[in-house]
RNA sequence: GCGGGCGUAGCUCAGUUGGUAGAGCCCCGGAUUGUGAUUCCGGUCGUCGUGGGUUCGAGUCCCAUCGCUCGCC
């Protein structure tokens, strides 16, 4: 059960803009979900979440079925009072860690057999279990379980991949018991025009209530990646959401928007922010680097975040240099400002038919090296 | 005063039977795309306390000396 409504397209791109309704409430596309994998947007509280902006999250089913465990979460009251989160969840299905546990798992017709990374202890995922596992937990929206092919990878393993992800995604639809919760088909194919055609095509024989992209952002440079967006996206029906998982840089989700993307998750708004990574309006910033040691200027002056508010750089490399906590929930608290105000604006811009120009001006501000010291040439 | 231990990178320390020095941390830089991430990769840094001696060759052995430390008088 979930219903789309396109609101506005764009005349110059394919950018749209929308609202997926859910049963936990809206979402307006375009959309950025922050990733919390183990029922947590680390270091953030669901209040502050709110106050950025943040209107649905990525949960996922291979490490909370791994630990809590579906069935104690199910128990508990479900994923969203377990961690105190009142607005939509989205969950993976665990078809990203059979690409990134990689020696850990075995892939078979049925399922992948994984062994986990916790205590070596053997599992069996299967697509029945997955969607057991995503309805436990009371994900508002799933996904199939699949493969997330890596790249590059030979045309026929790409072949055989998608097509078993095919059929997993008609199990996964099979096994949804509970109507309420929505579930997303996710097109493979590598980056093979045909099979992703194939992979579209089928997976609408048997039809979702949107559709993702996935095995992208593995290591293929931009412009293919942009290239299999371009193409694929097409495919689907416009009246449905299209998400691209796993995507990506600021960049990267400017182009897919202009590509006709609806949604977007990525780790790394989260995950930069406690590797000392910021992302700004002129490029991103290592904030451990020796030159702001004395710098009292915000992140980002054009920024009205809490963090570009009240403290320097200064204090952040400081708070990043001495391996305070407060640094990854300060940093953390910034990047997903950035992040949630970059779909704010894309969203606008595309309300007023702004979009190609809102597109411009944000690689105008860039500076060549995606570096921000030339912005801040007067400190 | 006597006896023992220790002095090696900014810090904590490794350095096998003698073959002209290493690690972790710190510091500097980079990576990161449906989180196996307080992660990962790379880099700078040394009169081996000092002075002699033995040896082809000494951080390693010998002597002296300085400093720190522990125990006993």
């Amino acid at each position: 059960m979930l219903k789309f409504q396109l609101h506005n397209l764009c005349h110059d791109t394919q950018a749209r803009r929308g609202t997926i309704h859910t049963r936990r409430g809206r979402v307006e596309t375009p959309a950025f979900m922050p990733v919390g994998t183990q029922g947590t947007i680390k270091g953030m509280l669901p209040e502050q979440l709110k106050e950025i902006g943040v209107q649905i999250i990525l949960g996922n089913t291979y490490h909370l079925y791994l630990r809590p465990g579906h069935e104690r979460m199910a128990r508990l009251g479900g994923l969203h009072k377990f961690m105190n989160w009142d607005r939509p969840i989205l969950t993976d299905s665990g078809g990203f860690q059979v690409f990134s546990l990689g020696e850990l798992r075995k892939i078979d017709e049925q399922g992948v057999r994984f062994q986990s990374h916790l205590d070596g202890s053997a599992h069996v995922l299967t697509p029945e279990l997955s969607i057991g596992i995503q309805q436990s937990l009371g994900a508002d929206i799933m996904m199939v379980f699949d493969e997330c092919i890596p790249h590059p990878a030979t045309r026929a393993y790409v072949a055989e991949s998608t097509a078993r992800s095919t059929r997993w995604a008609q199990r996964c639809k099979a096994a949804r018991s509970d109507p309420s919760a929505a579930l997303f088909g996710i097109v493979q194919g590598g980056m093979d025009k045909d099979l992703r055609r194939q992979s579209a095509s089928d997976l609408l024989e048997i039809g979702f209530d949107g559709y993702a992209l996935g095995g992208l952002s593995v290591g293929e440079p931009a412009e293919v990646m942009y290239q299999v967006i371009e193409w694929s996206l097409p495919l689907l029906p416009a009246e449905s959401p299209r998400y691209v998982m796993g995507v990506g840089t600021p960049e990267n989700l400017v182009e897919a928007v202009a590509r006709g993307a609806d949604m977007f998750d990525c780790v790394m708004p989260t995950r930069n922010a406690r590797n000392g990574v910021l992302f700004t309006s002129f490029g991103k910033v290592s904030i451990k680097q020796a030159r702001f040691i004395e710098d009292d200027m915000p992140i980002d002056p054009d920024c009205n975040c809490y963090v570009c508010s009240h403290y320097s750089r200064a204090y952040l490399r400081h708070l990043y240099q001495s391996n305070e906590i407060l640094a990854s929930v300060l940093n953390t608290t910034h990047n997903l400002y950035y992040y949630l105000h970059l779909m704010r604006g894309i969203r606008d811009a595309i309300a007023i038919g702004e979009y190609r120009a809102f597109r411009e001006e944000f690689y105008r501000k860039r500076t060549p090296a995606g570096d921000g010291l030339a912005f801040t040439g007067s400190v």
